[in-house]
DNA sequence: AATTCTATCAACCGCCTCGGT
DNA sequence: TACCGAGGCGGTTGATAGAAT
């Protein structure tokens, strides 16, 4: 089991597990460019990383997810998609590797049983959109005064159909989580705004991810 | 008991970012 | 500014255990 280089690819054995661990034990984690030589390993940079961020780590909790593992999960993907390792990092023990593999397997199963609804549906009269009048006024525009209603994208793209400033309640930097969670337990929208501020999660993002940036520079 | 199917998860691969030179 | 190497991430694959036939 050796790639193009000599390196040993494939599945650990204990041994090599026992000469890593003491490996990390004794240098740290890190340089792991240097973690095989200092361990005595046939084994690439990335493999060993890999291995003992998924696998050896001592914090590593393996089993079944919890209910309210699941639920952060899912709520948080909706939020941040397929950042994997930020999502793990809010469940402690669990790997990024876990709550991916998690998620293909449970998003399977969402799928197939979506699939299963779908044909046991009865097939249903379909309501077609009717052409409507806009208010002048709408919500969506702070109560601006528009004009006439436009619907080319040129249009839509000047100053006056910016969207309005997002509201965050005053304590939001201080326990994001809590706050989101609140928000993402009440919404029954599926994304698509009607009950909530799902429509602003793009720039609910970009606010979430420079929190995490803050958080890991410390700045 | 043998074979096939399915689900799970460890591991690999390719790409991206960042820091050093 | 360009290049290089290390670290890190997400997507995908492959091995394997367990269930179903």
């Amino acid at each position: 089991m050796e790639g193009s280089l000599g390196v040993r690819k494939g599945a650990w054995s204990k041994e090599e597990d026992d000469l890593l661990r003491a490996c990390i034990q004794r240098y740290g984690e890190g340089s792991w460019n240097l973690i095989p030589q200092r361990a005595g390993l046939n084994r690439c940079r990335k493999s060993c990383r890999l291995r003992w961020l998924n696998y050896l780590k001592p914090a590593i909790r393996r089993g079944n997810f919890a209910e309210d593992e699941v639920d952060i999960i899912i709520r948080l993907h909706k939020l941040l998609g397929n950042r994997w390792t930020l999502i793990a990092g809010r469940i402690p023990g669990r790997t990024a590797n876990d709550v991916k593999n998690f998620w293909n397997t449970y998003m399977r199963r969402k799928s197939e049983e979506k699939e299963k609804r779908k044909e046991a549906m009865i097939p249903h009269e379909v309501l077609k959109p009717q052409p409507r009048t806009l208010s002048k006024i709408s919500l969506r525009l702070g109560g601006k005064q528009t004009g006439e209603y436009h619907n080319s994208a040129e249009q839509c793209s000047t100053e006056a159909y910016a969207a309005p400033p997002l509201q965050f309640p005053e304590n939001w930097s201080d326990n994001w989580l809590e706050s989101l969670l609140e928000e993402l337990g009440s919404c029954t929208c599926e994304g698509n705004g009607s009950c909530c501020s799902c429509t602003q999660e793009e720039t609910l993002r970009l606010d979430l991810w420079d929190e995490e940036l803050i958080n890991a520079t410390g700045t």
